[in-house]
DNA sequence: GTTGGGATTATCT
DNA sequence: GATAATCCCAACG
């Protein structure tokens, strides 16, 4: 239905479009009262424990620039978790490996891993290089909705289906393990978060998909906008 | 070098 | 909602 919408206009008269009403043409709930604040968060905004920084993030913008274009996204789930206690997270115990290196970087920096294929994971490191803690991006909304699509190329009718699941998010992004380490603070890296001055109404639950996790797994550690749409499934 | 499973997704019925 | 896909990564030898 909505699809006629979402696939006008591949070029062209790119220039100067208003992206929160475009947004307004292809969601129910859109977020057409946001309000930016075009400056980027600093280090400080990530020095927060974990689960401090999970919920701060919900609303915030992503930002990254591509050959194609700036990429705009508002997160709207995260989940945290906290290594060295923490039995769900890939740095329980200290363990530190090729993979899960990038959990000791101080706030602010990613860490990227890989699932199930071709499935990238997001997440941003939280407290200091000593605190083995990150959130992951579990969904978000899209804002700059023309570039996304083409990056993501998915045959699903459903604009949600961009967007409401990690690994998508990753996609979204165009973010794969050479990321790993980024510094979000950073003017270089050419990405970063910028604030959002709406209040969301946020949800709290256990954490999705971590059966494996014995007494960590019922952890109230993930947050998400309510009556929002893009907001995985679980 | 081989193996087994995963903080998932796409594509069916 | 059920299942196949898909490949990285850590844990063995």
């Amino acid at each position: 239905m909505k699809q006629k919408e979402i696939k006008q206009k591949d070029n062209l008269d790119q220039q100067e479009k208003p992206v929160a009403k475009k947004i307004k043409k292809n969601e129910a709930n859109p977020a057409e009262e946001y309000e930016v604040v075009e400056t980027m968060l600093t280090a400080d905004f990530y020095k927060a424990g974990v689960v401090e920084l999970a919920q701060k993030l919900i609303g915030k913008i992503i930002v990254r620039q591509l050959p194609q274009g700036e990429v705009r996204a508002i997160i709207v789930e995260t989940e945290a978790y906290k290594a060295p206690e923490d039995k769900a997270c890939h740095a329980y115990n200290n363990k530190k490996t090729d993979r899960t290196k990038y959990f000791w970087q101080d706030g602010g920096h990613l860490y990227v891993y890989s699932i199930y294929g071709n499935n990238y994971c997001l997440n941003i490191t939280a407290a200091t290089k000593d605190d083995p803690e990150a959130v992951l991006i579990r969904a978000v909304q899209p804002l700059s909705f023309d570039i996304i699509k083409e990056i993501r190329k998915t045959k699903s009718t459903k604009v949600q289906d961009l967007s409401n699941g990690p690994g998508k998010c990753g996609g979204c992004l165009l973010l794969d393990k050479s990321h790993n380490g980024l510094n979000l603070c950073d003017q270089k890296s050419g990405m970063y978060l910028i604030d959002n001055k709406k209040q969301y109404e946020i949800g709290v639950s256990a954490r999705i998909n971590i059966d494996y996790a014995e007494e960590w797994k019922d952890k109230p550690w993930r947050f998400y906008v309510k009556n929002n749409s893009f907001v995985s499934k679980g």
